[in-house]
RNA sequence: GGCGCUAUCGUCUAGGGGUUAGGACGUCAGAUUCUCAAUCUGAAAACCCGGGUUCGAUUCCCGGUAGCGCUACCA
């Protein structure tokens, strides 16, 4: 395979949404055109969308940027083979249509779309293959030309001459369609707008891309395609077509299976390198088989289109959010502290202002959640417990320390209580002194003596070790942070006044 | 309906005419910890069905089935 010069381009149409499956094409064409020291083009296919959507095509790129993708052209960079917007070259499709029409390979149809959906009804009613019979084929240049100055509307369709259409298609290999399925299509609608089939070619072609890596839902239109760039005496480029992304239940992808967009990802908290090392897994292996966590230089030094599987992937949460955890854990806690607060900002568990000992702090804080977290939106609600003290709930979880059958319970929170109180700095090796302490005058130790101990500075019977906590609590409540953190002291002091702790027994 | 694409544990996948069919996520069990999580160890778990070809098919061929896509003046 000739692979000097390689370009390849990703072409999506701004939405304001970006698929996962769109994201994974992108990435791939991203990835093999790094891996062969090609050029990534960006095009924008924007002939249907309305100026006043301009937004999105901010909003796409931003995006993708955030996904970890760069272009060596595009739309906002520019390059010698632009304009990279769809919406800016109908003089080139125009330009290129007439030539056709005039080479003979195209003609003017004018055909309604009314008469076109009942021809449609029909033939599928009959069990007909429901096609383009071809009518205005037949009708003389010089009486199309005629009626298109009159102000006819007018479509251009392709003559489709050949017999076959086939391809080595890079993932699928030889693939071959018999010329008689395909009616002529339409190059141009009446409106003047470019059909995607002919506009993509065009570009492609113009913007001398090598190799077009896209979905496989467009295998069908390849022939199509190949039709164009015979027509035009064309050279196609390779083709490489990458199966469907699935959701559970096995239907293709889309939003009502819950985060499908880069946008969504983001929000979650996932790292963009986790979703670049998930999707590329999802339909491509290492020559190895085994290794799953690549990091994106592994990936654009390992990349090949023949490690690509041909069948439909789905999608998994779960190992996504695997990976995520793995390069959460990878990343230097001040810059994880960093990624947090705008989440915790967000659940208004801190505020500003953030200055460098409370940065230093929230390093601390995340590092005690990060190995029950998923991904950094479920941070809040994993350290809500270090923000937030409910006596109420503290003293639910315990039950009444009043009672006889808890006097073991009650005797083993006064002593700490106490001793709590007294000291006047606590860090975690003096809070360990105090729990030996109570352990041999109670004679309570292990999970006796630290469960209630737990659950009253928490008010939850499970969270981070102790060992972070109390240090976190002891910081936090130095800090003068709004809202404030309180300490193992004001803790208990609060639980033992709420539960009458030595009032009692 | 026509055309096309696809088919290995629940999921992502490796492999390939003779293998104990490998890895990973998830699940379950054990270890560890004050708890949960994390971590470590271990276990259960797969070649869609039928027919060829072959000494031998999960692997190659054909058919079926199922899923998906295309069948547009959508992209």
């Amino acid at each position: 395979m000739e692979m000097d010069n390689i370009r390849v381009r990703f072409a999506p149409s701004p939405t304001g949404y970006v698929h996962v499956g769109n994201a994974r094409t992108a990435l791939f064409n991203w990835l093999f055109a790094r891996h062969h020291k090609g050029k990534f083009v960006l095009r924008i296919e924007d002939t249907d969308v309305e100026r006043s959507e301009q937004r999105f095509e901010t909003q796409l790129l931003e995006d993708l940027r955030w996904f970890g993708l760069d272009w060596d052209e595009g739309p906002d960079c520019g390059g010698p083979l632009g304009p990279y917007r769809q919406s800016e070259r109908q003089d080139v499709y125009r330009k290129h249509s007439v030539e056709l029409v005039e080479q003979g390979h195209a003609y003017y149809c004018f055909c309604t779309p009314e008469q076109l959906e009942d021809e449609r009804q029909q033939a599928l009613k009959a069990g007909r293959q429901p096609q383009y019979s071809g009518r205005c084929r037949t009708l003389s240049k010089e009486d199309a030309a005629r009626r298109v100055a009159a102000g006819e509307p007018a479509a251009i369709r392709l003559k489709i001459t050949d017999w076959a259409f086939a391809w080595n298609d890079l993932v699928h290999g030889e693939t071959s369609f018999s010329g008689d399925v395909i009616g002529d299509p339409i190059l141009v609608r009446s409106g003047g707008v470019p059909a995607y089939n002919f506009a993509v070619v065009v570009d492609d072609h113009l913007m001398n891309i090598t190799h077009v890596i896209r979905g496989d839902d467009h295998i069908s239109n390849t022939p199509r395609q190949l039709a164009v760039y015979r027509a035009f005496g064309w050279e196609p480029p390779q083709f490489a077509h990458l199966s469907t992304i699935l959701g559970g239940d096995r239907a293709r992808l889309s939003k009502r299976h819950g985060a499908t967009s880069l946008e969504s990802f983001r929000g979650l908290g996932i790292l963009p390198e986790a979703l670049r090392n998930y999707l590329t897994l999802l339909g491509w292996s290492p020559a190895d088989g085994k290794t799953e966590i690549l990091s994106t230089e592994e990936l654009v030094r390992q990349f090949s289109l023949d490690h690509i599987i041909k069948s439909a992937a789905v999608f998994d949460q779960e190992k996504l959010n695997w990976l995520n955890r793995h390069y959460m854990k990878q990343l230097p806690l001040t810059k994880l502290a960093e990624m947090a607060v705008p989440f915790l900002t967000e659940a208004g568990l801190v505020s500003e202002p953030l200055t460098p000992p409370v940065m230093e702090w929230l390093e601390l804080v995340v590092e005690a959640v990060i190995n029950k977290i998923d991904y950094l939106s479920q941070l809040p609600d994993a350290a809500r417990l270090i923000f937030e003290y409910d006596v109420r709930k503290a003293g639910e979880l315990l039950g009444t320390v009043e009672s006889p059958e808890n006097a073991g319970t009650r005797e083993v929170l006064r002593r700490v209580t106490s001793k709590l109180l007294d000291a006047c700095q606590l860090d975690y090796p003096r809070f360990r002194e105090i729990l030996k302490d109570v352990q041999k005058e109670t004679g309570k130790k292990g999970k006796e003596l630290f469960h209630p101990v737990r659950v009253a500075l928490t008010a939850a019977d499970s969270g981070p070790e102790l060992e972070k906590l109390i240090p976190i609590f002891e910081k936090g409540a130095g800090l003068k942070l709004e809202p404030p953190v309180r300490s193992a002291a004001d803790r208990m002091r609060e639980f033992s006044n709420t539960a009458h702790l030595f009032f009692c027994g």
